[in-house]
Order: C-alpha cells, then structure tokens, then sequence
DNA sequence: ACCTGAACACCGTTCAAGT
DNA sequence: ACCTGAACACCGTTCAAGT
C-alpha cells in the first residue's frame, strides 16, 4: 500500500520487549524463507505463514510490523547463508580470488532463493548480514590497495554484476523450463515467435539456436566467470 | 497465483482476431505505465487501469489474459523508450562508445521507471523492443570484432552491469529519500543504528559516513561509469 | 503481554447475461 | 465480438475482546 520511497526499514526500528512469547522471529522467518523457496513469491502471504505456524493472522503482527518488514528480515537471512560459507572455508590467496569467492557464493544463494532478487530492486539492504558481507568485500579491496573513492566503485561494480547476472540468468532459466516441460499446444504458437525473430533479428536467432544447444548451467556459469575476470582485469589495471 | 517456472508470456501467444473493439492494447499499456510511473508498483491494480480506461475490470481480460501478461507488455514498451533515444541523434564512432551510450540509455531508462526492475527478475523479456536492443548490442559487439561465446558473453556482461548498477542505485535512493524526507522520530531509532554499524563495521561506516555527503546522483553516475569502463577495458583486452 | 475472531477494504479472475 | 455486473476466492491489516 504504501510508496517505495516512504517505507521504512525493519533494521531502523528496534524491536519490541517481550515476557511470554510463544513464537520468535526467528521461527517466523524460517518458515517464511521455506514457503518462499516452495511456494515462491505469489505463494507467500501472511495467511499462509500464520497456518504453518498453527497461529492466527493477526498474530505475526505483534512479532513483524508488515509483511514488507517480513521481507526484509527474509531477505537478510538468506544473505547469512552467503557469510556461513564463508567462513566454513580456509582463506585463499590474492584479492581476486578471495573476491571471487564471495561473488560464486553470493550467486550460488541467490540460485537457491530466486524469489530475493525481485527484493533487491525493491528494498534497501540494511541487514547485519548485507553490511557484514559488504564489510568484508570492502576489507579485500582495500587491502589490495584501492581507497576512497575507488574502493566503493569497485565493490559497487563487483556486487552489480552479480545481481545483474543472477537477473539475467533467472529470467533465462524460466523460459527454459518452460519450453522444455511441455511441447503441447505450446510449440505451435512460439514456432511463429522464432520464424520472427529469424526474419527481424537473423544474428540474435543465431545466437539463440547456438546457445540453446548448450547446457544452460555451463552456459550462464562461463558467462558468469568471464564478465567476472573482465571486471577484476579492469580493476586490476586501475590499482595505483 | 501460478508459480514462475509455469508462467507463459505474452510474446508467446498470438493476440486475437478483432472487429469493433474500443479499446486497444496500446491504450491499456499506456495507462498501465502512467499508473506505475506515478503510483508505484503497488498503485497498480487491474481494477483501477480499468477505471481510468472508463471501463468494468473484466473488459480488460478481453484484451489481456492476465495481469503478468500486463506486467509484461509495459515492461517491453518502456524498452522501446531505450531505442528511440538511439535513433534520434547520429551513430558515435568506435564500439566502447556505442555501447556507452546504451548502457547509459537504459539506466536513464530504468530511473524514469524503477518498477521495471523487480520484473526483469521474474519474467522473461521476449518482447519486440528487448529483441531489437539485445539485437544492435550484438551488431556493435560482432563489428568489434568479437564472435562465437565471446560475443553472447560480453552483451551479457553489459547487461548485467547495467541492471545491477540500477537495481543498487534504486535500493540507495529509497533509503535516502526516507532520510532526507523528515527526521521527525527517525532520528532517534536510526542514531542507534548507526552507531551498531560504527562498533561492528568502522571501515563501512567510515564508507557510508564519506559517500553520504557526496550528492546521490554524481556518485552513481560516477560508479556507473567507473564499472562500465573496468569492463569495458577487460572487455578490449580479450579482442582477438 | 500475547493471541483470537471477526471485520474492513481491497485484490485477480471468471462468467453468465446483455448488446 | 465486445462489455457489464456480480460473484468467488482470496489478500494485508486492524482491533476489540479474551487470557
């Protein structure tokens, strides 16, 4: 209901005292994040989380101001995943591997929960876990020798191209499961589709018939690794 | 209601025979984006495009099958914006630069119309107008001289740049147009906020405190620019 | 302090019935 | 062929009243 640029953030409230609770947040963002990750997006709503927790709707309203907040608590726990990766690992050499790291890790989780990534657009990532991951990117890069300025590009620039690329790749992966589900009545109707676009756009339905020969996880990952080492090529030169 | 995976779209399907009709999809469309462009993505219902078009909510599904179809065809027309803001002025010389002036077309796009990003994440973008504008990037990209999965993997790798960046900027703005917008009892919760971020993460807060004095604008359009041309560096490199 | 139950004001979508 | 009107099955959120 309310605008983009008037709502406010679960993480600039604190959160209320409490005596005798029944539920946590905890338990109510697990069994959100589950839903989301069953169900996806359109499958989620109060209602729902409220039946699976054996509790009434209005009940979530005492743990979550709005579902927008629930959201953002979600979003944030799922960015945990990324960190508890992480850490599990022992530290490897040079900043752009390390980099390199996060950024497969980063991509991996948003592979796993693609119902985040329309949250990115929409809401500002506040979380202790968005801001201990930007902080440890941060630390790669300034221990690699950007400053100022440039630090913040560059770490900008790296998270970008992660998100843009999990978009891309999301959207990509919904039309091919479409296409290979079924053949039904479906062939019919986007055999016209790609007779146009051979007709309009002859290089782009090249393209398109090359790259749908191929194994769409090795295609997106090699497009992934490949801006990926442009980008830190890039970087790399900019180093004072 | 449908899940994402099983979702269809519009471009798919053909549209169906006419005779008297009084409205258009053209018509439909161009209000759907008024009311987004203006009301935000939650301003947006079926009922109220039907009321602005002076019409009962089913007459819409005459026209449209659903909402997402909808959803779909608005997010093609606005790339459509991107392509007329090529064609009006005259060809730039070299490929880094023309394709600069795309990649800055369509952030100024995605600006003018932020609602547009939480759908390249959940749907597929087989319009006439995403065809036409994948289509001349890979025109720019092949008279470079890149070809095969190169060329795929470096349309891409902008692309992605360019999503990411707007979808980053977009969470950035929301946040600081709540900051600025009044500090009533926000203040207050948020100090508190701040300081937890100066404690735990002193490098991100130093970042955050740097960043937030620089106008909004100038420093995304300086990442912006500063990604682009690490890319695009990497990018050159790897010309044959 | 926490939860229920019921209500309010919405949704998207369908479908008879009209023209 | 196109549109209306009313209905169905949902929503998020609020708030008295209970414990």
């Amino acid at each position: 209901m309310t605008s983009v640029s008037t709502r406010d953030s679960v993480w600039l409230r604190g959160e209320r005292p409490h005596r005798d609770r029944r539920l946590t947040r905890e338990q109510i963002v697990g069994v959100t994040v589950e839903i989301l990750d069953t169900e996806g997006r359109d499958g989620l709503s109060m209602r729902r989380v409220a039946s699976a927790l054996g509790v009434s709707p209005g009940a979530l309203y005492w743990y979550v101001t709005t579902k927008d907040h629930l959201m953002e608590l979600a979003l944030d726990a799922v960015l945990g995943e990324v960190l508890e990766g992480l850490q599990g690992t022992p530290g490897v050499p040079g900043w752009r591997s390390a980099l390199g790291r996060i950024a497969g890790g980063s991509r991996a989780m948003f592979l796993r929960h693609p119902w985040v990534l329309a949250d990115l657009a929409t809401q500002p990532n506040l979380g202790p876990n968005a801001l201990a991951l930007a902080d440890t990117g941060l630390e790669i890069l300034a221990d690699a020798g950007f400053a100022d300025g440039d630090l913040d590009a560059a770490l900008a620039a790296i998270n970008d191209h992660v998100t843009g690329a999990v978009v891309a790749e999301n959207a990509w992966r919904s039309v091919a499961a479409r296409m290979g589900a079924d053949g039904d009545d479906w062939t019919e109707e986007a055999g016209g589709f790609f007779k146009e676009v051979e007709e309009r756009h002859p290089r782009l339905a090249a393209r398109m018939a090359a790259s749908g020969k191929i194994d769409i996880d090795r295609e997106c990952a090699r497009r992934f690794e490949f801006g990926l080492a442009c980008l830190l090529d890039g970087l790399e030169s900019r180093l004072p």
